[in-house]
DNA sequence: CAAGATATGGAGACGGTCTCCACTTGTCAA
DNA sequence: TTGACAAGTGGAGACCGTCTCCATATCTTG
């Protein structure tokens, strides 16, 4: 996905507004066509297509701006990569419970596949903690990040469980006394 | 979904065999649109609509008797409720490992708000075994099965992450070790 | 301020989903 | 067995969302 070239200054705005909207409309959980979804941002549906040409590149692209937030609240020098760690989990919990219909949606749509390929911001976070805090001995170092991001995963899309904020929290906790655990 | 009447014989017959070509067609990973879907079962489009009105009530109907097999190999009366949960819980990894196709579309199509509604043989399952082995102290008992279920979740629908088996087999040991610790 | 490059929008082709009903098949009482 | 009614069927075609295509509009650079 690198930039082969710089946009026109009016496509980048576009492409901004086209995105902002997108959030919007993800974290409604509103179900928009394709078509509407465009005029929404206010663009023809010729100009959604050529900058997202399918609903997981857009998915994709609200995606990558919300983890980079969340990632970075994880970074706080003045504490350990374990504690670093747990603060991480704890926090897309809380985000995912603020953010329901958004999560859900990236979750359904944003390809598992193509996250792991490395460009995934979240997972080379996790990943980078997970390592640090093994290497403290505070935490197992027998864990492969994928077995914490396939719990991620689960916690994003199961969002409409009866009661899925606390079974959400249970889970995050049980993962991280589980990888406590000797 | 009682019956509110006995389908008349050929009914059932064509019921059955449209959910024998459904686990067919899911398992082998195959995208087939509805239409074809109905001539591979070797029934008109309209039959198959009467019987499941949609996609996802044919994923439930295949996904029932899935893991109807799966619970019955965790009932051994010879083993303690924490061995059955742990046999339980690694039989499904062995088993979304063995059928990828099928446990992904399945966790793909099947609305966790309908499958946490009670019908659920699994969780029900699972449900069981936590409460007898926190009875029994060997774990512990703050867990709600939302939370394992939220991680089975996870684990059926990140099966294209490239190292995905390894992963996923890691996953239910944190959990185990998880629910084991204090 | 040209002239070329870049981006736009939306009409319409395309293709999958789902409905509808004339017809077939099963069932059951006589 | 058979007649008569209920139950079930199939597939043509209406419907509607997705996506392409290109004449037009807008930027940018020399």
């Amino acid at each position: 996905m690198a930039e082969g070239r710089a946009l026109r200054a009016d496509a980048r705005r576009n492409r901004e507004a086209i995105v902002a909207a997108a959030r919007d409309v993800f974290d409604r959980d509103e179900q928009l066509r394709f078509d509407d979804f465009a005029a929404r941002a206010g663009v023809g549906v010729g100009t959604l297509y050529r900058h997202f040409p399918t609903r997981e590149a857009l998915a994709a692209a609200v995606y990558e701006g919300e983890v980079a937030a969340l990632c970075d609240e994880a970074r706080d020098p003045a504490r350990s990569a374990a504690e670093n760690l747990a603060a991480l989990l704890r926090a897309f919990v809380e985000y995912v419970v603020a953010h329901g219909g958004l999560a859900r949606t990236l979750a359904a749509v944003v390809d598992p596949a193509v996250q792991a390929d490395g460009g995934n911001a979240l997972e080379s976070t996790v990943a980078d903690l997970l390592t640090r805090a093994a290497g403290d001995g505070t935490i197992r170092d027998d864990v492969p990040v994928g077995a914490v991001m396939i719990v991620l995963h689960g916690i994003g899309s199961a969002t409409d469980r009866p009661h899925w904020a606390s079974e959400a929290r249970a889970a995050v906790e049980l993962l991280l006394a589980g990888l406590r655990a000797a």
